[in-house]
DNA sequence: CTGAAAGCGCTTACAG
DNA sequence: CTGAAAGCGCTTACAG
């Protein structure tokens, strides 16, 4: 017969309770989760004890038998925080978080190089640790989606979209939200306008793209591929990529850019600046997620500012319907931007 | 007798794995541990029917028994994103995520309200949810370091001290940072030099404030309380509060400011030009964080770069040896920042 | 080298 | 209304 004696340990047990209450463990347990079937004084009791031991049912053990962690992963690949350099990654774990811990759920960071993050992330998925999945850094042809489907693992991705019905996803108007700058150069009399995109693994860039040839093209105006370029969203690559544009011969130099990033376009702003030339008046600019640099830059930056807090709100609340076994209805959702016009794009 | 039939589901259990390999669940343990006392053509027996299942042991069963979660828990309030601002919780959190991975470790991110993340940081501790705690976001006066301390959860702070031996944080020099930067513009000649520094609940600014003032009377300077103020991160602060200096009687005004943050030093840039004068100049400027739009202010701002990604292993490297039990010695850590010189601060 | 059994800390039918 | 017992999916002495 083992001798139980947990007296003088710190960890208190639900039989602890129970023995210093005088009643069973099950008892105990009915009262922990508000069951009926208990008196009243009886429950009193026992949560006065509960309340002076400070206890708390051991979270493992619940699990075990829920067959639920209430935790979903968020992934991340270290390359992110370069990525989304500024505020983005801070504002969307935000959201996130807070969504998530009204209802309950708990928030497990999955990092490192992209190899080990896929790794990590089916592992914690398949030893029951995480429930599902939230993918905020996915880029074209990203393999991990699949094999998260087939494991059958509830996933949304955000900020990136995906053709597959059975593929959940939210998304906001890169398209639009381009077509619309770009519009909105041309109406200002602008002809020649230059797109500074970010690089081609990203979904986003792609819809950006998108979006500026169908703002030429209802205008009327030429696609011209020597006024396009794509790179990562660094402000050397805005830097030297304004450089070339302001090389071209005076009736092909771009009058305008659009570029994929506030930071591509702070880069712009200083090849501008270097050739001793004026923003707006003698190319006019436009940026990429109001950044926080965008207010500082001279002169400031119009920019598009995504619905990031919204985003993750409803990336929340797909993924937990998702958990939950509900139908989702519809799978994916597309989240407006705010266009904010400051003075880089001139008027 | 229960009828046991797994067959059909998802799940599988160790039991199953035992089934299938005709042998005991004991020994597809042992195996599942690296354990010996388990015949070669046995062991490779069941890893083959592991890998070919797929199967991967529950944690929360392990857990269980192990007593021990492998997660720990990284408190951010969400005032933080905006305390923040820029590349200081990424690159932090980024770097804590590598060196606890590599330890085997899991990263639950515990945000909410300042009332709320105290609330949940505790009861996750209590439920066994995690095995310690990281603080990057601690002000003066906040009781969660009692109430850890009293529930004798291993916790490690980050960027802020504790006086007592018992608690293990890890700093960088904000003191001597300031203590330099000061020091630079009295040897470029200034004689009046303002601090523009950050709120009073960080220990950082207290720190800053500290390397000002001893800088000064280490060159026989004077400390004026009226270049010093103390407000929130951010450029309306820098920008009121530079207004004001300049308002000040010409004998009385300031040549130099030593800013709380890069985002401050943004706002007292913009003061600085909108009262047509020049920096550095006419008032020569610091920052302190190295912030992303330090580069793109003009002039470029010189700033102090933290060593957020070395504070964030040592803080993880410490707690891991709390966790395990291990005498800390020390028990604490101040590593040294990075001066980065730009034009703002002249010459 | 291998298996049967007890136990980790809970919850949940099942009796009474 | 309450308790005894079985079970969640593992691990670990203890036998053999």
């Amino acid at each position: 017969m083992p001798v139980v004696s947990n007296h003088h340990n710190k960890k208190l047990t639900i039989h602890d309770i129970a023995e210093l209450a005088g009643v069973s463990a099950g008892t105990v347990s009915r009262v922990l989760n508000n069951q009926p079937g208990v008196s009243v004084k009886t429950r009193e009791h026992i949560q006065a004890i509960i309340q002076q031991q400070g206890y708390r049912a051991s979270f493992f053990a619940r699990s075990l038998l829920a067959r639920q962690s209430f935790a979903i992963g968020l992934a991340l690949s270290s390359t992110a925080s370069e990525l989304f350099a500024g505020p983005i990654v801070p504002e969307l774990v935000g959201s996130i978080g807070d969504a998530l811990a009204s209802e309950g759920y708990t928030l497990t960071l999955i990092t490192g190089s992209h190899e080990q993050r896929n790794q990590r992330l089916l592992r914690e998925a398949a030893e029951g640790k995480i429930d599902g999945v939230l993918l905020p850094d996915i880029r074209i042809g990203d393999d991990i989606i699949d094999k998260l489907l087939e494991q059958e693992i509830p996933t949304v991705i955000i900020g990136h979209r995906d053709e597959r019905k059975e593929v959940a996803w939210v998304d906001c108007e890169h398209d639009c939200s381009a077509a619309y700058l770009t519009r909105m150069l041309i109406k200002q009399g602008h002809r020649r306008i230059a797109l500074v995109n970010g690089p081609e693994e990203f979904y986003a860039c792609h819809l950006r793209l998108e979006g500026y040839r169908s703002a030429l093209q209802e205008e009327g105006l030429d696609y011209n591929m020597d006024l396009v370029s794509v790179g990562p969203f660094k402000a050397d690559y805005g830097y030297q990529t304004t450089q070339k544009l302001l090389a071209l011969p005076r009736v092909e130099q771009p009058t305008a850019i659009v570029a994929g990033s506030d930071i591509i376009a702070a880069g712009c702003l200083g090849a501008v600046k270097a050739a001793n030339m004026q923003v707006p008046a003698d190319l006019a600019i436009t940026g990429f997620d109001d950044n926080i640099l965008s207010t500082f830059t001279h002169p400031p930056l119009t920019t598009v500012k995504m619905p990031l807090e919204q985003m993750g709100k409803v990336a929340v609340n797909m993924l937990i319907s998702l958990i939950k076994g509900e139908k989702l209805e519809p799978t994916s959702l597309i989240l407006p931007c705010s266009i904010i016009v400051r003075t880089s794009s001139g008027s």
